[in-house]
DNA sequence: GTGATAAGTTATCACTGATCGATTATTGTG
DNA sequence: CACAATAATCGATCAGTGATAACTTATCAC
Protein backbone atom coordinates (compact mmCIF):
# COMPACT_ATOMS: atom_id res chain seq x y z
CA UNK A 1 0.00 0.00 0.00
CA UNK A 2 2.04 2.70 -0.93
CA UNK A 3 0.91 5.77 -1.92
CA UNK A 4 -1.25 6.32 -5.43
CA UNK A 5 0.26 9.87 -6.40
CA UNK A 6 -1.80 10.12 -9.77
CA UNK A 7 -0.20 12.68 -11.88
CA UNK A 8 -2.24 14.53 -14.36
CA UNK A 9 -0.90 14.39 -17.73
CA UNK A 10 0.56 17.86 -18.71
CA UNK A 11 -1.54 20.13 -20.39
CA UNK A 12 -0.87 21.18 -23.92
CA UNK A 13 0.24 24.57 -24.81
CA UNK A 14 -2.90 26.62 -25.01
CA UNK A 15 -5.11 24.51 -22.14
CA UNK A 16 -3.62 26.00 -18.84
CA UNK A 17 -7.11 27.45 -18.66
CA UNK A 18 -8.57 23.97 -18.72
CA UNK A 19 -6.55 23.21 -15.45
CA UNK A 20 -7.59 26.30 -13.81
CA UNK A 21 -10.75 24.64 -14.13
CA UNK A 22 -9.86 21.54 -12.80
CA UNK A 23 -8.54 23.55 -9.63
CA UNK A 24 -11.66 24.64 -9.25
CA UNK A 25 -13.46 21.87 -9.20
CA UNK A 26 -11.42 20.49 -7.10
CA UNK A 27 -11.01 22.87 -4.46
CA UNK A 28 -15.09 23.04 -4.02
CA UNK A 29 -15.33 19.54 -3.62
CA UNK A 30 -12.60 19.47 -0.64
CA UNK A 31 -14.23 22.66 0.61
CA UNK A 32 -17.80 21.34 0.42
CA UNK A 33 -15.88 18.18 2.62
CA UNK A 34 -13.90 19.37 4.90
CA UNK A 35 -14.79 22.93 5.28
CA UNK A 36 -12.59 26.03 4.41
CA UNK A 37 -9.54 26.27 6.30
CA UNK A 38 -9.05 22.26 7.06
CA UNK A 39 -8.11 21.80 3.28
CA UNK A 40 -4.83 22.57 2.21
CA UNK A 41 -2.90 23.83 -0.91
CA UNK A 42 -0.94 20.53 -0.83
CA UNK A 43 -4.21 18.92 -0.94
CA UNK A 44 -5.93 20.69 -3.73
CA UNK A 45 -2.55 20.25 -5.78
CA UNK A 46 -2.98 16.57 -5.02
CA UNK A 47 -6.28 16.04 -5.70
CA UNK A 48 -5.96 17.67 -9.38
CA UNK A 49 -2.97 15.55 -9.72
CA UNK A 50 -0.22 18.40 -9.82
CA UNK A 51 2.29 19.35 -7.48
CA UNK A 52 1.80 22.48 -4.53
CA UNK A 53 3.55 24.51 -6.69
CA UNK A 54 1.52 24.61 -9.71
CA UNK A 55 -1.21 26.02 -8.30
CA UNK A 56 0.50 29.50 -8.09
CA UNK A 57 0.94 29.58 -11.55
CA UNK A 58 -3.23 29.90 -12.00
CA UNK A 59 -3.45 31.66 -8.72
CA UNK A 60 -1.71 34.27 -7.14
CA UNK A 61 -2.99 33.51 -3.69
CA UNK A 62 -5.26 30.70 -1.77
CA UNK A 63 -7.86 33.35 -1.11
CA UNK A 64 -8.27 33.76 -4.42
CA UNK A 65 -9.08 30.31 -5.41
CA UNK A 66 -12.29 30.67 -2.96
CA UNK A 67 -12.91 34.40 -4.37
CA UNK A 68 -13.52 32.63 -7.32
CA UNK A 69 -15.62 30.10 -6.24
CA UNK A 70 -17.58 32.88 -4.49
CA UNK A 71 -17.81 35.50 -7.71
CA UNK A 72 -18.76 32.01 -10.12
CA UNK A 73 -21.14 31.03 -7.58
CA UNK A 74 -22.88 34.77 -7.70
CA UNK A 75 -23.08 34.53 -10.95
CA UNK A 76 -25.60 31.63 -11.14
CA UNK A 77 -27.92 34.03 -8.35
CA UNK A 78 -27.58 36.68 -10.40
CA UNK A 79 -28.90 34.27 -13.29
CA UNK A 80 -31.80 33.31 -10.54
CA UNK A 81 -32.65 36.89 -9.69
CA UNK A 82 -32.86 38.01 -13.31
CA UNK A 83 -35.39 34.92 -13.97
CA UNK A 84 -37.34 35.86 -10.69
CA UNK A 85 -37.62 39.50 -11.89
CA UNK A 86 -38.56 38.44 -15.65
CA UNK A 87 -42.19 37.97 -15.18
CA UNK A 88 -42.78 39.27 -12.24
CA UNK A 89 -45.59 40.63 -10.92
CA UNK A 90 -45.92 42.29 -7.53
CA UNK A 91 -48.64 40.14 -5.29
CA UNK A 92 -47.29 38.97 -1.85
CA UNK A 93 -47.41 35.60 -3.22
CA UNK A 94 -44.50 36.39 -5.97
CA UNK A 95 -42.82 38.45 -3.38
CA UNK A 96 -42.52 35.44 -1.27
CA UNK A 97 -41.82 32.95 -4.22
CA UNK A 98 -38.70 35.74 -4.80
CA UNK A 99 -37.15 35.59 -1.30
CA UNK A 100 -37.35 32.05 -1.30
CA UNK A 101 -34.75 32.25 -4.32
CA UNK A 102 -32.22 33.77 -2.41
CA UNK A 103 -32.63 30.90 0.08
CA UNK A 104 -32.64 27.85 -1.88
CA UNK A 105 -29.98 29.69 -3.49
CA UNK A 106 -27.94 29.85 -0.09
CA UNK A 107 -28.36 26.45 0.95
CA UNK A 108 -28.29 24.83 -2.44
CA UNK A 109 -24.63 26.46 -2.32
CA UNK A 110 -23.29 26.37 1.15
CA UNK A 111 -19.86 26.78 0.61
CA UNK A 112 -19.68 29.82 -1.95
CA UNK A 113 -22.00 31.50 0.15
CA UNK A 114 -19.78 30.52 2.78
CA UNK A 115 -17.12 32.47 1.08
CA UNK A 116 -19.20 35.13 0.04
CA UNK A 117 -20.42 36.31 3.52
CA UNK A 118 -19.19 34.77 6.41
CA UNK A 119 -15.58 34.43 5.71
CA UNK A 120 -13.36 36.83 8.15
CA UNK A 121 -11.81 39.33 6.24
CA UNK A 122 -8.74 40.59 8.73
CA UNK A 123 -10.00 43.29 10.24
CA UNK A 124 -6.79 45.19 9.09
CA UNK A 125 -7.36 44.74 5.31
CA UNK A 126 -5.46 41.56 3.91
CA UNK A 127 -7.61 39.90 2.65
CA UNK A 128 -9.54 42.93 0.62
CA UNK A 129 -5.81 43.82 -0.43
CA UNK A 130 -5.42 40.84 -2.34
CA UNK A 131 -8.25 39.71 -3.52
CA UNK A 132 -9.99 42.83 -4.05
CA UNK A 133 -13.73 43.69 -4.12
CA UNK A 134 -14.61 41.15 -6.68
CA UNK A 135 -16.34 38.64 -4.71
CA UNK A 136 -18.24 41.63 -2.92
CA UNK A 137 -18.96 43.07 -6.14
CA UNK A 138 -20.73 40.25 -7.45
CA UNK A 139 -22.62 39.86 -4.41
CA UNK A 140 -23.63 43.19 -4.93
CA UNK A 141 -24.64 42.34 -8.25
CA UNK A 142 -26.93 39.79 -7.17
CA UNK A 143 -28.46 42.57 -4.34
CA UNK A 144 -29.16 45.09 -6.72
CA UNK A 145 -30.52 42.56 -8.92
CA UNK A 146 -33.16 41.70 -5.69
CA UNK A 147 -33.30 45.57 -5.11
CA UNK A 148 -35.21 45.90 -8.33
CA UNK A 149 -38.07 43.32 -7.30
CA UNK A 150 -38.38 45.15 -4.29
CA UNK A 151 -39.07 48.50 -6.73
CA UNK A 152 -41.42 46.95 -8.33
CA UNK A 153 -43.16 46.02 -5.12
CA UNK A 154 -42.78 49.01 -3.74
CA UNK A 155 -44.25 51.31 -6.94
CA UNK A 156 -46.99 49.26 -6.56
CA UNK A 157 -47.69 50.37 -3.27
CA UNK A 158 -47.42 47.35 -1.31
CA UNK A 159 -44.58 48.17 1.20
CA UNK A 160 -44.68 49.56 4.44
CA UNK A 161 -41.58 51.76 4.08
CA UNK A 162 -41.33 53.01 0.39
CA UNK A 163 -36.89 53.57 0.47
CA UNK A 164 -35.74 50.89 -1.60
CA UNK A 165 -32.41 50.05 -0.29
CA UNK A 166 -33.55 50.52 3.27
CA UNK A 167 -35.86 47.57 2.75
CA UNK A 168 -34.04 45.88 0.59
CA UNK A 169 -30.83 45.98 3.11
CA UNK A 170 -33.58 45.17 5.82
CA UNK A 171 -34.64 42.12 3.81
CA UNK A 172 -31.24 41.20 2.29
CA UNK A 173 -30.28 40.82 7.03
CA UNK A 174 -33.10 38.96 7.51
CA UNK A 175 -32.51 36.12 4.21
CA UNK A 176 -29.03 36.43 5.69
CA UNK A 177 -29.56 35.76 8.93
CA UNK A 178 -31.52 32.02 8.62
CA UNK A 179 -29.36 31.13 4.99
CA UNK A 180 -26.12 31.78 7.61
CA UNK A 181 -27.66 29.60 10.88
CA UNK A 182 -28.85 27.17 8.84
CA UNK A 183 -25.56 26.52 6.79
CA UNK A 184 -23.28 26.90 10.00
CA UNK A 185 -25.46 25.60 12.52
CA UNK A 186 -26.96 22.71 10.96
CA UNK A 187 -26.72 21.04 14.36
CA UNK A 188 -28.55 23.48 16.33
CA UNK A 189 -32.23 21.78 17.37
CA UNK A 190 -34.03 23.71 14.60
CA UNK A 191 -37.68 23.41 14.24
CA UNK A 192 -38.29 21.11 11.19
CA UNK A 193 -36.30 23.31 7.97
CA UNK A 194 -38.70 23.36 5.77
CA UNK A 195 -41.67 25.22 8.38
CA UNK A 196 -39.03 27.28 9.57
CA UNK A 197 -37.91 28.65 6.07
CA UNK A 198 -41.66 28.94 5.30
CA UNK A 199 -42.56 31.02 8.73
CA UNK A 200 -39.43 32.95 8.17
CA UNK A 201 -40.45 34.07 4.26
CA UNK A 202 -43.94 34.99 5.45
CA UNK A 203 -42.65 37.20 8.54
CA UNK A 204 -40.33 39.14 6.21
CA UNK A 205 -43.36 39.72 3.98
CA UNK A 206 -45.89 40.83 6.85
CA UNK A 207 -42.90 43.12 8.00
CA UNK A 208 -41.96 44.31 4.43
CA UNK A 209 -45.73 44.78 3.22
CA UNK A 210 -48.87 46.31 4.18
CA UNK A 211 -52.79 44.48 4.07
CA UNK A 212 -51.64 41.07 3.95
CA UNK A 213 -52.55 39.38 6.60
CA UNK B 1 15.98 49.98 18.03
CA UNK B 2 16.41 46.20 19.04
CA UNK B 3 13.32 44.27 20.33
CA UNK B 4 11.96 44.74 23.54
CA UNK B 5 10.91 41.41 24.77
CA UNK B 6 9.35 42.07 28.08
CA UNK B 7 9.28 39.33 30.04
CA UNK B 8 6.30 39.16 32.41
CA UNK B 9 7.66 38.24 36.20
CA UNK B 10 6.68 34.76 36.98
CA UNK B 11 3.58 34.05 38.74
CA UNK B 12 4.39 32.39 42.42
CA UNK B 13 2.55 29.16 43.42
CA UNK B 14 -1.06 29.67 43.70
CA UNK B 15 -1.82 32.10 41.16
CA UNK B 16 -2.04 30.60 37.99
CA UNK B 17 -5.42 30.90 37.22
CA UNK B 18 -4.30 35.13 37.28
CA UNK B 19 -2.20 33.98 33.94
CA UNK B 20 -4.69 32.82 32.64
CA UNK B 21 -6.70 35.93 33.06
CA UNK B 22 -3.88 37.77 31.22
CA UNK B 23 -4.10 35.35 28.50
CA UNK B 24 -7.89 36.12 27.84
CA UNK B 25 -7.20 40.04 28.09
CA UNK B 26 -4.66 39.55 25.58
CA UNK B 27 -6.21 37.41 23.06
CA UNK B 28 -9.02 39.89 23.16
CA UNK B 29 -7.54 42.97 22.24
CA UNK B 30 -5.41 41.10 19.75
CA UNK B 31 -8.28 39.84 17.89
CA UNK B 32 -10.59 42.61 18.15
CA UNK B 33 -7.47 44.65 16.43
CA UNK B 34 -6.86 41.89 13.98
CA UNK B 35 -9.20 39.58 13.76
CA UNK B 36 -8.80 35.84 14.38
CA UNK B 37 -7.35 34.01 12.38
CA UNK B 38 -4.38 36.56 11.51
CA UNK B 39 -3.49 36.47 15.17
CA UNK B 40 -1.28 33.44 16.37
CA UNK B 41 -0.56 32.21 19.68
CA UNK B 42 3.25 33.67 19.33
CA UNK B 43 1.52 37.34 19.41
CA UNK B 44 -0.95 36.47 22.19
CA UNK B 45 2.27 35.16 24.30
CA UNK B 46 4.44 38.30 23.14
CA UNK B 47 1.99 40.50 24.28
CA UNK B 48 1.49 38.99 27.83
CA UNK B 49 4.86 38.59 28.18
CA UNK B 50 5.70 34.79 28.27
CA UNK B 51 6.47 31.68 25.49
CA UNK B 52 4.53 30.57 23.27
CA UNK B 53 4.32 26.73 24.83
CA UNK B 54 3.55 28.32 28.24
CA UNK B 55 -0.13 29.34 27.17
CA UNK B 56 -0.15 25.37 26.66
CA UNK B 57 -0.39 25.36 30.36
CA UNK B 58 -3.63 27.19 30.49
CA UNK B 59 -5.57 26.05 27.29
CA UNK B 60 -5.30 22.82 25.50
CA UNK B 61 -5.61 24.72 21.99
CA UNK B 62 -6.06 28.43 20.33
CA UNK B 63 -9.60 27.06 19.93
CA UNK B 64 -10.10 26.97 23.69
CA UNK B 65 -9.13 30.63 24.50
CA UNK B 66 -11.44 31.81 21.70
CA UNK B 67 -14.20 29.37 22.98
CA UNK B 68 -13.98 30.98 26.32
CA UNK B 69 -13.85 34.45 25.63
CA UNK B 70 -16.99 33.56 23.46
CA UNK B 71 -18.77 31.97 26.90
CA UNK B 72 -18.00 34.59 28.86
CA UNK B 73 -19.92 37.16 25.94
CA UNK B 74 -22.79 35.00 26.18
CA UNK B 75 -22.43 35.05 30.00
CA UNK B 76 -23.13 38.90 29.53
CA UNK B 77 -26.09 38.53 27.22
CA UNK B 78 -27.98 36.38 29.16
CA UNK B 79 -27.59 39.02 32.19
CA UNK B 80 -28.75 41.63 29.65
CA UNK B 81 -31.74 39.24 28.62
CA UNK B 82 -32.94 38.29 31.95
CA UNK B 83 -32.73 42.08 32.91
CA UNK B 84 -34.49 42.90 30.15
CA UNK B 85 -37.26 40.38 30.85
CA UNK B 86 -37.55 40.72 34.93
CA UNK B 87 -39.57 44.00 33.97
CA UNK B 88 -40.90 42.79 30.89
CA UNK B 89 -44.29 43.65 30.05
CA UNK B 90 -45.87 42.62 26.78
CA UNK B 91 -46.29 45.37 24.46
CA UNK B 92 -45.10 46.15 20.84
CA UNK B 93 -42.84 48.81 22.75
CA UNK B 94 -40.90 46.97 24.78
CA UNK B 95 -40.70 44.02 22.79
CA UNK B 96 -38.84 45.99 20.08
CA UNK B 97 -36.83 46.66 23.06
CA UNK B 98 -35.77 43.11 23.82
CA UNK B 99 -34.99 42.50 20.04
CA UNK B 100 -32.35 45.96 20.49
CA UNK B 101 -30.55 44.33 23.24
CA UNK B 102 -29.78 41.69 21.22
CA UNK B 103 -28.85 43.63 18.45
CA UNK B 104 -26.57 45.72 21.14
CA UNK B 105 -24.89 43.38 22.55
CA UNK B 106 -24.17 41.84 18.92
CA UNK B 107 -22.29 45.05 18.18
CA UNK B 108 -20.78 45.83 21.37
CA UNK B 109 -19.14 42.26 21.06
CA UNK B 110 -17.95 41.95 17.59
CA UNK B 111 -15.12 39.27 18.06
CA UNK B 112 -17.10 36.97 20.84
CA UNK B 113 -20.37 37.08 18.61
CA UNK B 114 -18.08 36.03 16.02
CA UNK B 115 -16.78 32.95 17.73
CA UNK B 116 -19.69 31.94 18.51
CA UNK B 117 -21.89 32.35 15.58
CA UNK B 118 -20.01 32.80 12.62
CA UNK B 119 -16.68 30.52 13.17
CA UNK B 120 -16.73 27.89 10.40
CA UNK B 121 -16.52 24.81 12.81
CA UNK B 122 -15.21 22.24 10.30
CA UNK B 123 -17.71 19.88 9.02
CA UNK B 124 -15.86 16.66 9.96
CA UNK B 125 -16.44 17.75 13.43
CA UNK B 126 -12.86 18.39 14.43
CA UNK B 127 -13.58 21.85 16.64
CA UNK B 128 -16.40 20.15 18.15
CA UNK B 129 -14.74 17.60 19.37
CA UNK B 130 -11.94 19.68 21.02
CA UNK B 131 -14.12 22.30 22.36
CA UNK B 132 -16.98 20.79 22.61
CA UNK B 133 -20.60 22.86 22.28
CA UNK B 134 -19.37 24.27 24.86
CA UNK B 135 -19.58 28.24 23.40
CA UNK B 136 -22.87 27.36 21.44
CA UNK B 137 -24.61 25.72 24.69
CA UNK B 138 -23.70 29.97 26.50
CA UNK B 139 -25.46 30.70 22.99
CA UNK B 140 -28.47 28.70 23.68
CA UNK B 141 -28.57 29.53 27.12
CA UNK B 142 -29.00 33.31 25.61
CA UNK B 143 -31.71 32.07 23.07
CA UNK B 144 -34.00 30.50 25.68
CA UNK B 145 -33.78 33.83 27.41
CA UNK B 146 -35.15 35.05 24.45
CA UNK B 147 -37.28 32.40 23.97
CA UNK B 148 -38.55 33.35 27.47
CA UNK B 149 -39.55 36.80 26.67
CA UNK B 150 -41.45 35.60 23.03
CA UNK B 151 -43.31 33.52 25.24
CA UNK B 152 -44.77 35.96 27.18
CA UNK B 153 -45.43 37.89 24.13
CA UNK B 154 -47.66 35.16 22.51
CA UNK B 155 -49.38 34.39 25.71
CA UNK B 156 -50.78 38.04 25.64
CA UNK B 157 -52.06 36.77 22.48
CA UNK B 158 -50.24 39.32 20.24
CA UNK B 159 -47.91 37.16 17.89
CA UNK B 160 -49.56 35.70 14.74
CA UNK B 161 -47.86 32.46 14.96
CA UNK B 162 -48.42 30.79 18.63
CA UNK B 163 -45.45 28.31 18.35
CA UNK B 164 -42.60 29.96 20.97
CA UNK B 165 -40.04 28.28 18.92
CA UNK B 166 -40.87 28.59 15.71
CA UNK B 167 -41.48 32.29 16.16
CA UNK B 168 -37.91 32.67 18.83
CA UNK B 169 -35.82 30.82 15.66
CA UNK B 170 -37.25 32.98 13.06
CA UNK B 171 -37.05 35.96 14.78
CA UNK B 172 -33.05 35.21 16.01
CA UNK B 173 -32.22 34.31 12.37
CA UNK B 174 -33.11 37.81 11.73
CA UNK B 175 -31.71 39.16 14.03
CA UNK B 176 -28.42 37.70 13.48
CA UNK B 177 -28.32 38.21 9.80
CA UNK B 178 -28.16 42.00 10.76
CA UNK B 179 -25.70 41.54 13.51
CA UNK B 180 -23.62 39.45 11.63
CA UNK B 181 -23.79 41.95 7.94
CA UNK B 182 -22.89 44.51 9.84
CA UNK B 183 -19.83 42.69 11.64
CA UNK B 184 -18.70 41.08 8.81
CA UNK B 185 -19.07 43.34 6.03
CA UNK B 186 -18.69 46.74 7.73
CA UNK B 187 -17.52 48.12 4.08
CA UNK B 188 -20.70 47.44 2.84
CA UNK B 189 -22.51 50.47 1.94
CA UNK B 190 -24.96 49.98 4.07
CA UNK B 191 -27.87 53.07 4.98
CA UNK B 192 -27.18 54.88 8.01
CA UNK B 193 -26.35 52.18 10.91
CA UNK B 194 -29.19 53.02 13.37
CA UNK B 195 -31.78 53.44 10.47
CA UNK B 196 -31.32 50.41 9.18
CA UNK B 197 -31.32 48.93 12.51
CA UNK B 198 -34.69 50.67 13.58
CA UNK B 199 -35.88 49.82 10.23
CA UNK B 200 -34.93 46.10 10.75
CA UNK B 201 -35.89 45.81 14.53
CA UNK B 202 -39.92 47.09 13.11
CA UNK B 203 -39.98 45.13 10.38
CA UNK B 204 -39.71 41.92 12.59
CA UNK B 205 -41.97 43.20 15.34
CA UNK B 206 -44.55 44.16 12.12
CA UNK B 207 -43.69 39.85 11.16
CA UNK B 208 -44.29 38.60 14.33
CA UNK B 209 -47.04 40.39 16.37
CA UNK B 210 -50.27 41.36 15.01
CA UNK B 211 -52.28 44.39 14.94
CA UNK B 212 -49.76 47.00 15.21
CA UNK B 213 -49.17 49.08 12.32
C1' DG C 1 18.16 23.24 53.88
C1' DT C 2 15.51 19.96 51.10
C1' DG C 3 12.45 17.81 48.18
C1' DA C 4 8.06 18.40 45.71
C1' DT C 5 5.78 20.89 42.29
C1' DA C 6 3.93 24.80 39.85
C1' DA C 7 5.55 27.88 36.24
C1' DG C 8 8.16 28.61 32.46
C1' DT C 9 11.85 27.71 29.19
C1' DT C 10 14.33 26.07 24.80
C1' DA C 11 14.35 23.01 21.06
C1' DT C 12 11.77 20.77 17.87
C1' DC C 13 7.93 18.60 15.02
C1' DA C 14 4.76 18.33 11.24
C1' DC C 15 2.32 21.28 8.58
C1' DT C 16 0.85 25.68 6.29
C1' DG C 17 0.96 29.16 2.25
C1' DA C 18 4.22 30.92 -0.76
C1' DT C 19 8.63 31.69 -3.74
C1' DC C 20 12.83 30.40 -6.45
C1' DG C 21 15.23 28.47 -10.03
C1' DA C 22 15.66 24.61 -12.77
C1' DT C 23 13.39 21.27 -15.89
C1' DT C 24 10.45 19.29 -18.75
C1' DA C 25 7.07 18.84 -22.72
C1' DT C 26 4.89 20.93 -26.49
C1' DT C 27 4.76 24.05 -30.25
C1' DG C 28 5.30 26.76 -34.51
C1' DT C 29 9.13 27.63 -37.47
C1' DG C 30 13.31 26.93 -40.48
C1' DC D 1 13.35 16.60 -38.97
C1' DA D 2 15.82 19.66 -35.82
C1' DC D 3 15.49 23.72 -33.01
C1' DA D 4 14.65 27.51 -30.30
C1' DA D 5 10.75 29.57 -27.69
C1' DT D 6 7.78 29.14 -24.09
C1' DA D 7 3.91 27.33 -21.47
C1' DA D 8 3.57 24.06 -17.81
C1' DT D 9 5.42 22.05 -14.09
C1' DC D 10 8.51 20.25 -10.38
C1' DG D 11 11.82 19.89 -6.32
C1' DA D 12 13.80 22.44 -2.82
C1' DT D 13 13.13 25.69 0.37
C1' DC D 14 11.41 29.69 3.40
C1' DA D 15 9.17 31.83 7.17
C1' DG D 16 5.40 31.20 10.05
C1' DT D 17 1.72 28.21 12.29
C1' DG D 18 -0.16 25.26 16.31
C1' DA D 19 1.43 21.91 19.27
C1' DT D 20 4.59 18.63 22.07
C1' DA D 21 8.60 16.86 24.79
C1' DA D 22 12.10 17.35 27.84
C1' DC D 23 14.36 20.26 30.67
C1' DT D 24 15.06 24.18 34.14
C1' DT D 25 13.88 27.39 37.71
C1' DA D 26 11.40 29.68 41.23
C1' DT D 27 8.44 29.11 45.09
C1' DC D 28 6.42 26.68 48.84
C1' DA D 29 5.68 23.41 53.01
C1' DC D 30 8.18 21.07 56.31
Amino acid sequence: MIAPKVRSPRKPKGQGAERREEILDAALKLFSAKGLHTVSTRQIAEAVGISQPALYAYFATKDDITAELCIRAFAILVERMEAARADFTPTAERFEKALRVYVDFGLENPDAYRVAFMVEKGLDGTYKERVGDRPMMAGIGAFQRFAEIVGEVRDAGLTHDDDVQRITQTLWAGLHGLVSLLIARADFPWVEREVLIACHISLLRRGALKGVA
